[in-house]
DNA sequence: CGTGAAAGCGAAGCGCT
DNA sequence: AGCGCTTCGCTTTCACG
């Protein structure tokens, strides 16, 4: 992992439908060159695959929600009813074990307020053993950013 | 948008590097057809782009956090030169403003603590107005999904 | 909107430096 | 590791039902 691979890992995060030649031109480097660099970043792991950056707006998710949720009991099996309910929910899209007062907080999405309803309803209230839900809407995204600085 | 649509939507969201020949076998489709499809919904905005998925752990950010902050003046100057400060900054991907006690969420990624000390002197404790900071720390991943689902 | 075929391009593999 | 070449597969475009 040198200066070249962070900078074909940058490029790739950020576009990966240029073509191999593009980039191989952008770093000084012959395509085939760069196109091994590409294959041995895949096969370390360190790239996990190629997808389609989707608008949110456009599938009509207009609703980002932060659900911070903490359990009465650690219990494993309620955990674990906990953790199988969340990854079943497509709605929500992360959850984290998580320091301070929560247990959890989770990354929910949502069409609308009905939406929303629904997945509280059948995904986060339904749970045994919670002991208090604090809910924070994002109201206005100043900076989102898919993906991770590369140093 | 059709049923058709939301399938491609789906399948290239979770993997944008299988051929289209594929895609168009699993949808009963031609190559043709199904390529046409994509490119309209390039066109219309629903794909906003092709990117390679990192792994923040071969990356080395093994820190992740939510920190909510709450500024003393909600004035037009403040709200800028805070906006401005966190988009300058690589390593908070995200910021919201958002609804409840504090005025922004942020979400953040760090090397380690001693990385994060540093964005935290840097980026955030250097802003003025502020009123709290209240840090919470991601211990372990239940789920996460990158992208959105689809319906 | 669907199919099928034809052409052009980029990715992938190879021998060599 | 890097380079250039060749091969092969896929994307892209066409004419047509």
């Amino acid at each position: 992992m040198d200066e070249t691979d962070t900078r074909i890992l940058r490029s790739l995060q950020r576009d990966s439908s240029r073509p191999v030649a593009e980039l191989a031109a952008d770093f000084g480097l012959s395509a085939s060159a760069c196109h091994r660099r590409i294959k041995a970043l895949e096969r370390s792991g360190a790239i996990k695959g190629y997808s389609a950056r989707l608008s949110r707006r456009k599938l009509g998710l207009s609703l980002l929600v932060f659900v911070e949720i903490t359990l009465r009991s650690q219990e494993r099996s309620v955990l674990d009813a906990f953790e199988a309910a969340v990854r079943a929910a497509p709605d929500i899209l992360e959850c984290h074990l998580t320091s301070g007062q929560a247990d959890y907080t989770l990354r929910v999405v949502a069409r609308d307020m009905d939406d929303y309803d629904r997945i509280h309803r059948d995904c986060l209230a339904a749970l045994p053993n919670v002991t208090a839900m604090h809910t924070t809407f994002a109201l206005r995204p100043i900076k989102f950013w898919q993906g991770y600085p590369v140093r």
